[in-house]
RNA sequence: CGCGGGAUAGAGCAGUUGGCAGCUCGCCAGGCCCAUAACCUGGAGGUCGUCGGUUCGAGUCCGACUCCCGCAA
C-alpha cells in the first residue's frame, strides 16, 4: 500500500448559507478526498410568521453530518479559532460576510469562492438577477480565489449556461446551484494539484450590483413591456415584483411580452384583456400577466384571477 | 404571545339588518356557424374548513381549533 498524494484528505472549511451554497457543500461532504471540518454560518435569523428561529440551510445540512458549527457576528475575531481548525482550504459559497484579511493567508491552498456571475460582471450580492434583468444572453459561475477585494480575485475556472426570453431568476439560481456542486470538487482538484493557475480580472469591465431592495421589485409601467418582463423573471420569487390596483398590493409573479401592440387609446398601466389574457398596457408595447398573487391569496393564473376580479378591467395599475 | 388577511360547487369570487345557496369560468348534453379563448338552450355539481355555543331558524352572531397567505425578516 503506497501512499500517492492523492490519498491525502484536504482539511475543508466552508462557509456558507443559503440554499445556493447546498449543492456545493454536499459535494464536498460526499467526496472521499474531502474532510470538511467545519462550517462557518450566518447566525438564526427570526424569520416567518411569528418570528421563530431559522436555521440557515448550511447549518442544518451541517448538523445532519455532525460537523462543528460557529455563527459569529463578525469574522474579525475568528483568526484564532480557525487557525486552531488549521484547515488546508477555505471554500466560500454565498456566506454573506467579507472576510478579512489575516484570514486569506491562513489555508495553504487559500480561499476559495464560488460566485454566481461571470466575473468581473456583477461583482456583489445581486449578480444572479442582474444578467436576468439586463438581458444577457449567457451567465455562469466563476470560482476564484478570494482577495482583499470584493469579487475582484483572480479566477480558477469558469463555467457558463444559456439564458432566453423564458429565463427566471429560479431557473439560474437552481441552475448555477446545482452546476457549482458539480464543477467544485474537480476545479478544486486541479487547483490543489497545481494544474490551474489563477488568472486576473480584468478590473476595467467590472461591474457592481447593488443588494436588492423591496422598492427594486415596484414596478413601473411606463417602461417597455420587455424590460417590465425581464425585471418580473429577475425578482421572482424574491424578492419579487409588484405593483398597487386601487391601492391594494398586486404581486405580478410571472409576465410575458404581448407578441403585438395593439394601437389602441389606452392609459400606461390601464389593464385591458387582449385574447382572454389579462393585459397591461406599458411604456412601449403591452404584457400579458401570467401569474399574479393578491393580498392574503395564493399565486394563481391571472385567467382564473379575472374569473373573481372582473373589476380590474380598466383599472390603471400604479 | 410581532402586525394583518383568508377558508362558500372543479377554479376564482359575492353573500346586506340572521329567513329557500349565488355570480363568472370550467364541466356534461344539445343547438348554431366557413370560422372563433364567440354565441344560444338545457343540466349536473355544496354537510358554507373542524368542533362547540346562542336562536324557532346560523354561510352570517359568540368561543375554541386546524390549515392557507401577505407584511416583516
Amino acid at each position: 500500500m503506497s501512499k500517492s498524494n492523492n490519498d491525502k484528505k484536504i482539511n475543508v472549511l466552508f462557509m456558507g448559507t443559503p440554499e445556493f451554497a447546498i449543492p456545493g457543500l454536499k459535494a464536498l461532504i460526499n467526496d472521499p478526498c474531502y474532510i470538511v471540518k467545519a462550517v462557518y454560518t450566518k447566525i438564526d435569523k427570526p424569520q416567518g410568521r411569528g418570528k421563530k428561529l431559522n436555521a440557515p440551510p448550511v447549518k442544518i445540512l451541517a448538523q445532519k453530518y455532525n460537523i462543528p458549527i460557529y455563527q459569529p457576528n463578525t469574522l474579525k475575531t475568528e483568526k484564532e479559532n480557525i487557525k486552531k481548525i488549521n484547515p488546508d482550504l477555505i471554500v466560500v459559497i454565498a456566506y454573506g460576510k467579507i472576510l478579512p484579511v489575516e484570514i486569506l493567508e491562513l489555508p495553504r491552498y487559500g480561499c476559495i469562492n464560488v460566485h454566481g456571475s461571470l466575473l468581473p460582471l456583477y461583482r456583489g450580492s445581486a449578480c444572479l438577477n442582474a444578467p436576468i434583468i439586463n438581458g444577457d444572453e449567457k451567465t455562469g459561475i466563476s470560482i476564484m480565489k478570494i482577495n482583499e477585494k470584493m469579487d475582484a480575485g483572480p479566477i480558477l475556472k469558469q463555467f457558463e449556461i444559456k439564458l432566453n426570453s423564458d429565463s427566471n431568476l429560479e431557473y439560474v439560481h437552481d441552475t448555477l446551484s446545482q452546476l457549482s456542486g458539480q464543477v467544485l470538487v474537480p476545479t478544486l482538484n486541479d487547483w490543489i494539484n497545481g494544474k490551474l493557475k489563477a488568472k486576473p480580472q480584468d478590473d476595467e469591465k467590472a461591474t457592481y450590483v447593488k443588494m436588492l431592495k423591496k422598492e427594486d421589485g415596484r414596478i413601473d409601467w411606463r417602461k417597455g413591456a420587455p424590460e417590465i418582463d425581464r425585471l418580473i423573471r429577475g425578482l421572482n420569487p424574491w424578492p419579487g415584483t409588484f405593483t398597487y390596483a386601487n391601492h391594494k398590493l398586486i404581486k405580478i409573479i410571472a409576465a410575458q411580452v404581448a407578441p403585438f401592440t395593439k394601437k389602441q387609446k389606452l392609459k400606461i398601466g390601464e389593464v385591458f384583456l387582449d385574447s382572454g389574457n389579462l393585459t397591461v398596457k406599458c411604456g412601449q408595447g403591452n404584457l400579458f400577466i401570467l401569474k399574479l398573487q393578491i393580498e392574503s391569496g395564493k399565486i394563481m393564473s391571472s385567467r382564473d384571477f379575472i374569473k373573481g376580479h372582473n373589476n380590474i378591467i380598466g383599472q390603471i395599475l400604479k
